[in-house]
DNA sequence: TTGTAGGCGTTATCAG
DNA sequence: CTGATAACGCCTACAA
């Protein structure tokens, strides 16, 4: 009488089926090397007894989990989300499965989380962003676990990265606005401390400014969380300031999603008072009236492909190929030619 | 010769530490067995060899993970977002290591993942809403692993939860907004088929309609995913039927964000031409212009409150007790009285 | 095509 | 307090 109190093991379904633990293995990874047979007894066993093999056992013998784990900073915001979707979607379509942990942009966390996945098995891991201890790559290494970096594009760093360049994006944006004729800049930036998104974002600003013959040092940024309150509080900041800006450049939209909310809540209006721009364009972009100005991710292209060449790194056991993907201006009606 | 080529096993620190397998275990697990010095020398050995316990392993022996499963239907928008930080951060306080998969609403997916977070170990899942196949929650009886519902609550379910009575609460913003003077009324819902919240969202709506003495076999809710586009197209459709609505219920904050898209794109101003109610409060309730009338869902304590009780089952090996929340109608700008 | 048996890295039991 | 050693469930040569 089989043990109804406990999970099947595979010793339960070969001996439903009359076969040896080998040959139900076989007919779970390999069915071919099993006659149509015995091959049917055997699923016909894992069936009845509603067998799942168990991952650990599996990953122990074999090495294998066909796990990728995934780090993201925040879960509370749109930022990743499309992109990770487009990520997992592909992950699905070549046989892996996704974890997600997200580290609250806390590298303590996160590292608490890398070391978790990977003990437990992930075949590979996406990271967001280059920054991060030296140490933690060493570890990586030393576990041979392919590591594959989102959302920041930079060659001289540790891994290779499906991103974008963070610092040219802003920098093309900043301009842009420069030439529609804004002098009195100011910035709402995301915590740029183990950021390099948000780092290269303020950098990119400064190289605007430089190139287009303003000072880059007047450049004060405010770094605040991401997320709408924050930014509302910081719009109310700067706008305070002496020199009032004519344009307020955000890390990332949820934060000019609350420099808009700032600018109601002092009855201006934008962009006639002043001007806003955003970065990502996610979905947000488009709610908040006016709509942003924003730079423009390819979430879903990044994801899909940090996704093939993840899988390629681990099948292929090959060194990532890096990928400059483009971000490109939008221009809606949050900012105004003075 | 330590081999560097591969991951250090409890046996490297063992040997490095002079000591044997099973004193390593113990101060790994429990350090107060050990004596101060041999647990120096061991966690010493531990550090320099950067060595982290395998999980596989350790599940195989010791049948615990300290993981947490969660199946959200979706990480593109941010319904779950909030809830889910809150409940990864109660069980970070306990020890606990939450890991999530998404499953796009596709019931298959879902049951998918739930097998593969079990086979790894998971010591206890959460899922969203109770409407899936019997078979899965047999499944799960049979594994031992215990489950939490959140986002729902249903007493006569199979699974203990934490959520709120989303009918009622239903009922009660709809008899609200007929209070206000409403008669003629419409909704978009989220596609209800295997989706419990929508699906009592939808009575709920009939439910007030009844006892408000409308007809609640006029209702004829369009169903669309979750998504702003889908919302927006779902209002275009409902404003063209041939008797108009005044108000348009929307099953939650996205489809209602695309409500109010929908009444731009007619040059309908909201709530002068018509008002429109959302459902959850996230924050993109006060994003939209104007602001959402909606039902605030306590999805920090939902997600807390959840985490608290799934560990206490876990750990105490004792059923779960389900949890009725409040939710409660937030009036803002989307909804004029007649 | 199928079966046998060793090993994967830990924990836990039982001696010492 | 510490050390052997037997599981844990599965995969994979190697044999038959």
């Amino acid at each position: 009488m089989p043990d109804t109190t406990t999970a099947p093991t595979i010793d339960d379904v070969a001996r439903e089926a009359g076969v040896s633990t080998a040959t139900v293995s076989r007919v779970i990874n390999d069915p071919d090397l099993v006659t149509v047979k015995t091959r049917e007894r055997v699923q016909a066993a894992i069936e009845t007894l509603g067998y799942t093999p168990n991952f650990a056992a599996r990953f122990m013998a074999a090495k294998r989990t066909f796990t990728i784990g995934a780090i993201i900073p925040t879960m509370e915001n749109a930022i990743f989300a499309r992109g990770l979707q487009a990520f997992q979607e592909e992950l699905h379509r070549r046989g892996y499965t996704l974890l997600v942990s997200s580290s609250a942009y806390k590298s303590k966390v996160e590292e608490e989380q890398i070391r978790n996945l990977v003990a437990r098995g992930a075949d590979g891991l996406l990271l967001i962003g280059h920054d991060r201890d030296q140490a933690i790559y060493d570890y990586l290494d030393r576990q041979h676990v392919p590591v594959l970096v989102a959302w920041s594009y930079d060659t001289n760093a540790h891994a290779p990265c499906i991103g974008f360049d963070n610092r040219a994006a802003m920098q093309a944006l900043t301009e842009d606005v420069i030439k529609m004729g804004h002098r009195r800049l100011a910035m709402i930036s995301g915590v740029s401390e183990q950021n390099d998104r948000a780092r290269l974002r303020i950098a990119g600003v400064r190289d605007a400014m430089a190139a287009q013959g303003l000072d880059p040092a007047s450049l004060d940024p405010i770094e605040v969380p991401y997320n709408i309150a924050d930014g509302q509080a910081a719009f109310v900041e700067l706008i305070a300031r002496e020199t009032k800006p004519s344009v307020v450049l955000c890390g990332n939209d949820v934060l000019a999603a609350g420099a808009i909310r700032g600018a109601e809540q002092l009855n201006m209006k934008v962009p006639d008072d002043v001007s806003i721009t955003g970065f990502d364009d996610i979905e947000l972009a488009q709610v908040v009236r006016p709509e942003l100005t924003t730079m423009h991710v390819p979430h879903r292209a990044m994801g899909q492909m940090a996704a093939q060449e993840l899988v390629g790194m681990i099948e292929e056991k090959r060194k990532g190929v890096s990928q400059n993907l483009k971000a490109s201006i939008v221009r809606r009606a949050s900012v105004r030619a003075l």
